[in-house]
RNA sequence: CGGGGUGUGGCGCAGUUGGCUAGCGCGCUACGUUCGGGACGUAGAGGCCGUGUGUUCGAGUCACAUCACCCCGACCA
């Protein structure tokens, strides 16, 4: 079992681990590879849910929600996507047990196998696209705009909190459109969205790029994504975007009038993020003291803390603490008072700073005297001790400013240990300090295989901002149309 | 799926070459003293030792099977 160490720079792997369990984010259940999102954590899922729904809606999307279980058939229909999701699949088979025959146990019946197997969606574009079918008749009909916030299973070998477990919850957007422009500029657009909810609400830095042939979705044209570089060096894919072409749309004879009358494939596009993104949050963010939020998703925003001895001091401390909530909540703030009388005031300095909440306050008879309190800050753990009046609008200034110090920590230390490399020599010992590389490459499957097989850093994308310089691939000396971003990678 | 490791009160662990009433720390409950950075004392409660089948006079300890978890690979969001 896991053992008491809390230092990242020790053992990154166990320091996440252990963080997850210890704040209550999550734990792993009894059913192989799943886990069990605790209060705390699915809290912090849901504030990550309500601002991407709203920017899904802010740009024209609705949501819906398809089968959690798809005819095996229809899985097959796209011989690509069958094929990168065939090894992970959970699969009904029967849809009844019956007691065995002592009488002490029940077994599957034999009698009640299924005609056609059923899986478990890992993925949603078979069920949808076999749905849009009967939604669309004509350019009339399009663009189909729709998302759904669902579970998904797949079967990992191997599994991680939050970053890869069997069943894991996400959005998926799945759009039809007219026009092959339109679809990659909807599969674009959503791209922006997810760089935009990182960097402003998640306050982590990610690199927009495209993926290279052998990292792409099963089934799409282009796959387009966000990388976020974690504490230890390593990289994770935090959101994609799918240009699906007509891949779909053939595949399940998806067809529509145009303008002229005329019978076309319609276009797609598919996009996701997942409860990874949390696992994102803690590895980009957190540190020794225990979970780092950034203000905008954290559970709980502001602990209040009243420091007492005895039941009077209590008393007169909860009066002002309640004063302060009451005029935090009325500023947006989520506040909680903490009064706990078995717990000294230092055990739960310790707490909060576990949990991440971004503020907390302290008042004590000395604060009471002085018509003071103190404010003590989770990203730089620095207290000072301010004036109550006013204490909202100082609040409300400082998780703002907490929000973009966050952001800012983030960003340089990926500038700090982001590196132009140009000789394969010099890309080989660098890797093995983590970080990303921006190297050039021949755009071959096969050098990107050997650098793989040699260094386990894979191109995470090609980025599609930023310095477009050609140049000489470092591992061929072939020409190469711009750097590629290489890490290694959860 | 390959290699390695671990399953013992809620958590972290000890438990000798099989041996008699299964321990320790944290936590929990009660009372008292404490209370501005993870308090202390006293008294309690809580466990068929992951599961199953064997070996044995006797199994937490040995064998086989099975399930789960952790680490390293391969695979993957």
């Amino acid at each position: 079992m896991a053992k008491e160490i809390t230092s990242r720079a020790e053992n990154f792997s166990l320091w996440y681990n252990n963080l997850v369990l210890k704040a209550g984010l999550a734990e792993n259940s009894a059913v192989r590879g799943c886990m069990v999102i605790k209060p705390y954590g699915y809290t912090l899922w849901e504030n990550m849910q309500a601002a991407l729904d709203k920017m899904f809606k802010d740009t024209g999307h609705s949501n819906a929600y398809f089968p959690l279980f798809i005819p095996k058939s229809f899985l097959a229909k796209e011989a690509e996507h069958v094929d990168g999701f065939a090894k992970e699949c959970a699969v009904v088979t029967h849809y009844r047990l019956r007691n065995t025959a002592d009488g002490r146990d029940v077994e599957v019946d034999p009698d009640a196998r299924l005609e056609e197997e059923l899986i478990v969606r890992p993925t949603s574009e078979t069920i949808i696209w076999n749905t849009y079918k009967n939604w669309i008749q004509s350019y009339r009909d399009l663009p189909v705009l729709c998302n759904q916030w669902a579970n998904v299973v797949r079967w990992e070998m191997r599994t991680r909190l939050f970053l890869r477990t069997a069943e894991f919850l996400w959005q998926e957007g799945h759009t039809a459109h007219a026009t092959r422009e339109e679809a990659v500029e909807e599969a674009v657009r959503m791209l922006g969205v997810y760089e935009e909810f990182a960097r402003n609400w998640l306050a982590i830095p990610v690199i927009t790029g495209v993926k290279t042939i052998s990292e792409r979705f099963a089934g799409a044209v282009d796959t387009y994504c966000i990388e976020a570089l974690m504490q230890d060096g390593k990289a994770l894919q935090a959101g994609t975007s799918h240009f699906l072409g007509q891949n779909f749309a053939k595949a399940f004879d998806v067809k529509f009038a145009n303008k002229e009358g005329v019978s076309e494939h319609v276009w797609a596009t598919s996009w996701g993020v997942s409860t990874r993104l949390i696992g994102a949050l803690i590895m980009a963010h957190s540190d020794d003291s225990g979970l780092v939020l950034p203000p905008k998703v954290a559970p709980l925003q502001v602990a209040v803390i009243p420091i007492f001895k005895g039941e009077e001091e209590l008393n007169r401390a909860r009066i002002a603490c309640i004063d302060i909530k009451n005029r935090l909540q009325k500023a947006g703030i989520t506040v909680k008072i903490d009064d706990r009388d078995n717990l000294r005031s230092g055990f739960k300095f310790a707490e909060y700073e576990l949990l991440g909440v971004p503020v907390r306050l302290a008042l004590g008879t000395r604060d009471l005297e002085n018509g003071t309190v103190e404010v003590a800050r989770r990203d730089t753990l620095t207290k000072e001790t301010l004036p109550r009046e006013g204490i909202e609008t100082y609040v409300k200034t400082l998780l703002d400013d907490i929000q973009n110090n966050i952001y800012a920590k983030a960003l340089k230390f990926r500038d700090a240990n982001t590196f132009l490399v140009d000789s394969y020599d010099e890309f080989k010992s660098r890797i093995e300090s983590g970080g990303f590389i921006m190297a050039h490459w021949d755009g071959t499957p096969e050098t990107e295989a050997l650098i793989k097989a040699e260094t386990k850093a894979t191109i995470r994308c090609i980025p599609i901002e930023g310095d477009m310089t050609p140049g000489k691939c470092m591992v061929s000396g072939k020409p190469s149309a711009q750097r590629v971003v290489f890490a290694r990678n959860y």
